[in-house]
RNA sequence: GCUCCGUUCGUCUAGGGGUUAGGACGCCAGGUUUUCAUCCUGGUAGCAGGGGUUCAAAUCCCCUACGGAGUACCA
């Protein structure tokens, strides 16, 4: 293979979701195993769907997914610019040589006129193509004489310029991940590949920026599948060598029917996006993975195994591995419906991967949130305890919000379980030896613990679950005694003797 | 409607002529634990249907059904 270049091309129409940063990876992970280049293109060909931010957004998810590009808008690079809107000139010189080869033709037609068509095709169960078949019917300067043609151009009149496909030939290319694919250019139609603003659409944009840019392999969404043969005629007329394809199956809804669109987190409450994001026009929100509290390596493995898989048992995936493991032939050919409870497995296998100190230091924010300052190091020990029980960032205060503030409450089914009526006084004893020990440190404390229960013939659960009662505030945490040490003794007992106070029977 | 693509446990998937059809998520049960969670062990559940080809089909071919995508002067 010559020089591996590959692209994600997104349209900065709004935020990119979850199946278009997979679209990117897939790209990044082949570009990054084959020791190719990853290239960032906007494709902002159409100023009506413009929206502001929506650039920086995707420049963002991939910073904060850990996908980078070697070339595009901000990163640079020698087949610049890599913004479409940019790039008109380019485009125009290519359209006038496909018009000279008599690959296109000025189409005169208004889009009223072709509404009107369809509309009345449509009423007699039709459908209306530009295409072989009807063109010739249509005002163009293929079925118009020449000098009309002519006259049309130089008055001004509005155009938009149509590729004409070729009659009664097969057209067949070969997709990575399909296989051959082939399409008669009778179903073809004459898309426009060049609009009455002087800009052109995806299609043209789309080919010659590729050929341009060098690409070697173009892998994208489903969706492009059926376009695919246009793209390649495409090629065939510039007699360019075309890159090789390779269609992506597309993301599902979890449940009920079609695609995984926009709204369907909300719904289902789980986010599409990477990141949040604000829509300019609305003001609405949509969530992200980021700050519901997902480590990117997650999102991306996650997202990597689904339509991919290595072939292997392994799941967990870091960056580097998924790069060494990923192969195109892998992707599966049919439609992944998301799951999110897999997307949530993968969160808590990436946390008990991360050390105590990152995880501390993402803790430390939330605490900070919540105006509580902590030494690191003390919140360490805490996150070390909890991590295994945690599936999100967040959790770490479910799990350990005890550490730092005394219960405020007291579970009211553990009371009833667990708390007796002669309860309370054995917990004013155990204050009083707990209060003997020297040196507040778990061994001893258990042990204090320990001998007291024994000493008093005592029912261990039902003890151990009091004080845990006591300092904790429900039946849950992690060893009782470690809990004691790392909030103190002075607060350890505080919240006994305030417990037995409060809970009465 | 038309064109193209697809179909293995509920979900993500392995397997591509001879397999007890494997794994993961979820769910259920048991064990560990002073509690909850983790963890461990086990269980649950699948080749869309019908025809061929073949000694033999989840696997190859055809049809049907179902699902998906596309069908814009959007990408």
């Amino acid at each position: 293979m010559s020089d591996i270049r590959v692209r994600f091309a997104p349209s900065p129409t709004g935020p990119l979701h979850m199946g278009g940063v997979r679209t990117a990876l897939y790209n990044f992970l082949f570009a990054r195993k084959h020791g190719g280049k990853m290239i960032l293109r906007i494709e902002d060909t159409d100023q009506n769907r413009f929206v502001a931010g929506a650039e920086d957004y995707i420049e963002r998810s991939f910073e904060w997914c850990g996908i980078q590009f070697d070339e595009g808008v901000k990163a640079g690079g020698d087949f610049g610019p890599y913004k479409q809107s940019e790039r008109s000139a380019i485009y125009r010189e290519y359209i006038g040589e496909l018009l000279e080869k008599g690959h296109a033709y000025y189409a005169f037609d208004t889009p009223e006129e072709l509404d009107t068509l369809r509309n009345e095709l449509e009423e007699k169960k039709e459908t209306f193509v530009y295409d072989t078949k009807s063109r010739m019917s249509l005002r163009n300067s293929l079925s118009l004489p020449k000098e009309e043609t002519e006259k049309l151009l130089l008055d001004g009149t509005p155009y938009v310029i149509r590729f004409k496909i070729p009659e009664n030939t097969e057209v067949s290319f070969t997709d990575i991940i399909r296989g051959t694919v082939k399409v008669h250019s009778s179903t073809l139609d004459d898309k426009v590949l060049f609009k009455t603003d002087g800009l052109p659409t995806y299609h043209l944009a789309n080919i010659v920026d590729d050929h341009l840019m060098q690409i070697s392999h173009v892998i994208r969404g489903e969706e492009w599948l059926p376009s695919a043969p246009l793209h390649v005629l495409l090629y065939e007329a510039f007699k360019w060598e075309k890159p090789q394809f390779a269609h992506l199956p597309v993301i599902l809804k979890p449940v009920g029917k079609g695609k995984l669109s926009k709204r369907d987190g909300d719904k289902m409450g789980f986010p599409v996006f990477p990141l949040e994001w604000k829509d300019p026009k609305s003001g609405e929100t949509f969530a992200g993975y980021r700050e519901d509290g997902y480590l990117p390596e997650a999102f991306v493995n996650m997202l990597a195994l689904l339509g991919w898989n290595p072939g292997t048992e392994q799941e967990v995936f870091p960056m580097e591995e998924l790069i060494q493991a990923f192969e195109l032939e892998r992707v599966v050919k049919s439609g992944a419906k998301f799951n999110p409870d897999k997307a949530k497995w993968f969160n808590q296998q990436f946390i008990r991967l991360k050390s105590d100190q990152e995880l501390a230091q993402a803790f430390d924010k939330i605490l900070k949130e919540k105006s509580i300052e902590a030494p690191i190091g003390h919140t360490e020990k805490i996150v070390a305890l909890v991590k295994e029980r945690v599936e999100f960032i967040q959790d770490f205060w479910t799990q350990a919000h005890f550490f730092y503030k005394a219960p405020e409450e007291y579970d009211v089914k553990v009371v009833k379980k667990r708390w007796k009526e002669d309860t309370g006084a054995h917990i004013t004893e155990m204050i009083e030896k707990l209060s003997q020990v020297d040196i507040w440190q778990a061994d001893n404390i258990k042990d204090c613990m320990n001998a007291f229960i024994q000493e008093k013939e005592l029912n261990m659960g039902q003890m151990m679950n009091a004080i845990r009662l006591s300092l904790v505030g429900s039946s849950m945490g992690p060893d009782l005694a470690l809990i004691a040490e790392l909030i103190g003794k002075d607060e350890c007992l505080a919240r006994l003797a305030k417990a037995v106070e409060r809970i009465k029977k």
